[in-house]
DNA sequence: TGGTCCATGTAAAACGTTACATGATTCC
DNA sequence: GGAATCATGTAACGTTTTACATGGACCA
C-alpha cells in the first residue's frame, strides 16, 4: 500500500523518471523506505493509471529517451488524505534480534563477531547521515518549510543510529562478561 | 527467508502449535519478527517437509486436536549455520518518516497530531518493555546464558523506544515553533 | 444469544525479489 | 577492450496480506 505513497512523496520534492527514483530511494527516501527498481516501475505504471501522476517524454540524443513522472493534483489530493489518517507502529523485521533471541545455540565469539559487524555498519551510516546535517542543514534556525520537514527525518535516522550503537556496546560487553568467554571469545568464528 | 529462522528460534525456546506461535508472535517474538497466523502455518508445513521441526498431535477433548511443533536436529544445524552468516542492516518502511518527508503538503497541525499520537504509542510500548524487565529480568547479574540473550534483545526494545520518544519530543517542539502554527495549530486537523 | 477463545486451514490478490534483456555511451 | 552508467522494461517466482471458512466451548 505504502509504496505508491513513497514515491508521491519522492515526486513531490521534485519530478523524476523511473530510473531516477531508483536512485533516490537508494539513498535520502531510501533511509526510510526501501524499493527495488522493478517495483518502482510497475508502480509508476499504476499510479498513472490512477491519474495519481503524468508523464512528460524526454528525447534524448544518443541514449534512451527518458520518462519524466511528475504528481497531480489528484495524487496531491491522495497523499493529504493519507496524511489525516492515523498510522500504526510499522513493525519491524530484525535478523540480528533474530539470531540473538536464539544465541545461546552458538558460541558466543559467533554473536559477538555480528554485533561487531553490525556495530560498524551503524557507525558508517550515522557518519552518512551527520555528513548530510552538516553539508544540507548546517543552520538549523533559518530552514525553509520544506526543509524542516526533511532535517526532521534526518534527525530521526541519527537518533535512531545513535541509539543502535548505544545498544551494541552494552551488548558486546555483556556478552564479554560471560564466564564461558574466557576461552570462548579466542576460538575462530567457526566453532 | 527469515519467517523459517524467528519460528525455529521460538520452537527453540519452547516447542509450540501453530496457534501458540501465531499468539507469541504478538509479543516476545513479534517485536522484532512480525507475521501472521496464515504465514505461520504456511511456514510450519514447508518447515515439516524440510524435516526441520516434528509434530506431535495432542488429542483434546471438547477442542480441536493440537499439533505440537519440535525443533529437529537438523532444524538446529540449519539456524547454527545460518547464525554464522553475516546479516546486513534490515531494511526500514515506517510510514510516519514517509509523512514526515513530504508532511509541508498539509497544514502542520495535522503532521502534530501524528507525532503526539506516535509518541503515545511508543510510550506504550516502553512501558510494556519496562514491565516484563522488571518482572523476568529484576536482577541482572544471575541470568542463565539462555536468558542473557533474550534480555539483550529486550533491551534493544527499550533503547529503541526511549529514541523514538527523544526524536518526537524533538520533532513535535520543532514544529511548533513554525512561525505558521501560531494560528494553525488552533484549527480543526481536517485543515 | 452474542462475542471471544481455541485451533486449523484455503484462496486470491498484492507486493517483493531475482534473473533476464536491450543497447548506446562514457570512463579507465 | 571491459566495466560501469544511462534508461527502460518483462517474466517467473516467492512472500505477505486480506478475506473467507469451520465449529465447539465458555462467558456475560
Amino acid at each position: 500500500m505504502a509504496l505508491s505513497h513513497a514515491i508521491l512523496v519522492a515526486l513531490l520534492e521534485s519530478p523524476s523518471s523511473g530510473y531516477d527514483l531508483a536512485k533516490r530511494f537508494d539513498g535520502s527516501v531510501g533511509f526510510f523506505w526501501d524499493a527495488s527498481h522493478q517495483q518502482i516501475y510497475r508502480e509508476l505504471a499504476k499510479l498513472e493509471q490512477a491519474h495519481h501522476i503524468t508523464v512528460e517524454t524526454i528525447e534524448q540524443a544518443g541514449r534512451p529517451n527518458k520518462k519524466n513522472y511528475f504528481i497531480t493534483e489528484r495524487g496531491k489530493v491522495f497523499l493529504t488524505d493519507w496524511m489525516a489518517v492515523p498510522s500504526s507502529l510499522s513493525p519491524l523485521k530484525d535478523d540480528l534480534l533474530v539470531k540473538l533471541f536464539g544465541g545461546y545455540l552458538v558460541n558466543p565469539a559467533v554473536i559477538l563477531k555480528e554485533l561487531r559487524h553490525h556495530r560498524k555498519l551503524h557507525q558508517t551510516r550515522l557518519v552518512e547521515y551527520q555528513a548530510i546535517e552538516e553539508r544540507f542543514f548546517p543552520d538549523v534556525e533559518t530552514l525553509s518549510s520544506t526543509a524542516v520537514y526533511q532535517y526532521l527525518t534526518l534527525r530521526n535516522g541519527i537518533q535512531f543510529e545513535q541509539g543502535w550503537l548505544k545498544w551494541c556496546d552494552e551488548a558486546i560487553s555483556t556478552l564479554q562478561t560471560l564466564p564461558s568467554l574466557a576461552i570462548a571469545d579466542d576460538l575462530p568464528p567457526s566453532c
